[in-house]
DNA sequence: GATGAATGAGGATTCATTCAT
DNA sequence: CATGAATGAATCCTCATTCAT
């Protein structure tokens, strides 16, 4: 995070009437985030997103729009190019499909999950009826690269013989299920606390297991 | 015209209101958990909810004093004693303890997942800082007796042998994070769509493989 | 005018609560256009129209959606109809064409200079820009219609010879010019007082002179 | 980017800046009038004036302390002294007056309605309401003198039998109101066109025959 | 009970004006 | 002098809530 994040200024920003039009917008776009996530789009006051940048209403307005063109430009802040580098480092990988698994999950929550950028994915599985472009954006920018590296991992596994045969369109969300809820349930106030680390290994864990060569489980008797 | 808007009701007219009485709350409720839904809670218009009630927004007003406790209303009717008999269908079960799981995740789906009250769920996830009462309420009344059930299942299972020795406590999210996440996702627009059955086919069949005594996997190499 | 116009609610009105829906839209438009005439467009604010009708700023948007479409009514609601009958009277008119021209003139004043309608004019010439439509829509309902009133009644006045040849297109203007300046000049705060029915008199006794069958002017000596 | 946002102009742009510093308030001025005719005063942004003229929005505020003394300057240098050589002219005539009449409306239309003072009227006319010191100053400098010049013409015309007896202060309105319409009409979108020249000579000549001494129109023959 | 007209507090947005650079 | 980022008062408009009928 850049220092410009800090919401308790400095004594350099003693000025009120400071010109620092680099770092408003990103500013601003924090401030979005934090408050669209805890309070909702519909209950968030462009104020307050003011206000907590440090900047009167009418500067907001000076970068953003609209109130939704603010929110569009929250999401495509914190998400632009997430995926780029994210991919060329499975490329390289030399390790066993299963550390691979592990990695990723462990990757996805101290990227995204552990971030601000986890906000982004709460957003949008709360707002996306109203916003279609963004959930558009975020398909394209996330659910889609996501699961196209996912499918790659589980093929190679498969191929190389260390996960049996699977059904890869479906054993692809027995990975992303758990990130998602996970965000979820920790942007959730009011659910019962759940530490994401050993949440994730535990169920990277059984996922794994789950998705070895090894005896089938009890087939289901009946039904 | 509706004839309900005539200062001269008809027979008819006056007869269908009149059988409609006992059920009004009802059908509001029902109207305003798809509303809240489709589009959260600020963006739904308590007229829209009496609209598609069929009755006059001040009619919803004499059964409900607010907008918030509608809301609450729309939670609570449709959750109430949601586990009350579930709980005892588990009681009696003889089968394996995977159908056991597999029926609680298929029961689910049947009985929450496919049904209106799926919405509930996507609601708290969404609306839970606004209204804590509300996310208390679903806790105690889904969350807990859910967390629980899962819990005796998979004791039940580790008691049996049927399954390895676990840490139950993160085990059971094995089982709540996939049903959760169904249910988000399908409510999400914009998402890629998931067969739901298949999807709890193959999360059950993954997870069940990943809880068997059975040969460990590959262990992380490092880290 | 109608009673409904009366700014100084009789004491039937006691009530705050008072439901006249018929007569709201009525008292809104007289309200709104008394000020977009005072005040102009822009300068006028939605809540003092709702308060000159006697009204909450609320209920105006419960009948006009937006400002804008307040102004449109206003236009169009003071302007239906004007010259249906208008045109009707002078089918049947048997005196002379310069008694026509008078008539003419006189009717114009009392009928639309001396009234409300007048400020539509005002209003049309002062904000014509900004609503293309209601200057559309003015001159469809008002220019045209008067055009061409005129013209059958100049015509007359040279195909009975009591006017001598005239181009007819522009000559039309020496009737309009006059009814739209005095329209002007009485809602132009500031300019010198003119009485309204002499100075009408003053300009039919010149113009009709003007158009009449006699000796030309002399004529312009060069140029 | 234009070379003069350069935080090192070169020497060109400077030396253009430095020229054209004199004429910074009189382009303000003459974007203003522009803008403020096609737009109204209040739908006008200062911004948008400043950009027209080549300036930054401060840079404005530098020479008129707000928008409402840019306006009164607008009309104020546009208007002064108007009339000034005006009135010599016509004490030096020795044509006839039918003639000094024609030469006044088409001095008129030339020094006033074919230029941008013609926007002044209208702004005048359109906004004398809100600054009413405005109306007055347009009153002294334009009204007065003008009604003063005409009188002068038609008295001369009336003192040397050129024109009947005339109630001259009603009279005067049959000259300037033709001038004042046509300005409105001209300024007014929406309008049907009307070929300004061809107006003035049409008006003129109808006009002159009517304030000629000759047989008198046919009389009114009631009311 | 039911209705829907009326209300007015609340919030997004605009834009004249200021002032540090 | 010139700039343009920053400000915040002003205003349109929405919508939960009230209440006379």
């Amino acid at each position: 995070m850049s220092p410009a994040v800090t919401h308790t200024p400095s004594d350099e920003s003693r000025h009120k009437r400071e010109r620092r039009k680099e770092a408003r917008p990103g500013e601003l776009l924090v401030a979005a985030l934090d408050l669209f996530v805890e309070k909702g789009f519909a209950a968030t006051r462009v104020e307050e997103v003011a206000q907590r940048a440090g900047v009167s209403k009418g500067t907001l307005f000076l970068y953003f729009p609209s109130k939704v063109e603010l929110f569009k430009a929250v999401v495509q802040h914190h998400l632009s190019g997430l995926f780029r580098e994210w991919n060329a480092e499975f490329d390289t990988f030399t390790g066993s499909t299963a550390d691979m698994v592990r990695y990723c999950m462990n990757q996805w929550w101290e990227r995204v999950g552990a971030t601000q950028v986890s906000g982004i994915t709460k957003l949008v599985m709360t707002e996306a009826h109203q916003f279609p472009e963004v959930a558009h954006f975020y398909r394209e920018e996330v659910i889609e690269p996501g699961n196209a590296l996912i499918r790659r991992i589980l093929q190679r596994g498969v191929d190389r013989g260390e996960f049996r045969e699977l059904d890869i369109g479906y054993a692809i969300y027995s990975i992303i299920a758990p990130m998602i809820f996970i965000i979820m349930w920790k942007t959730t106030s009011g659910m019962p606390n759940v530490d994401p680390s050993a949440f994730v290994a535990s169920q990277a864990d059984i996922i794994l297991r789950g998705l070895q060569a090894c005896p089938p489980p009890t087939p289901p008797s009946h039904t």
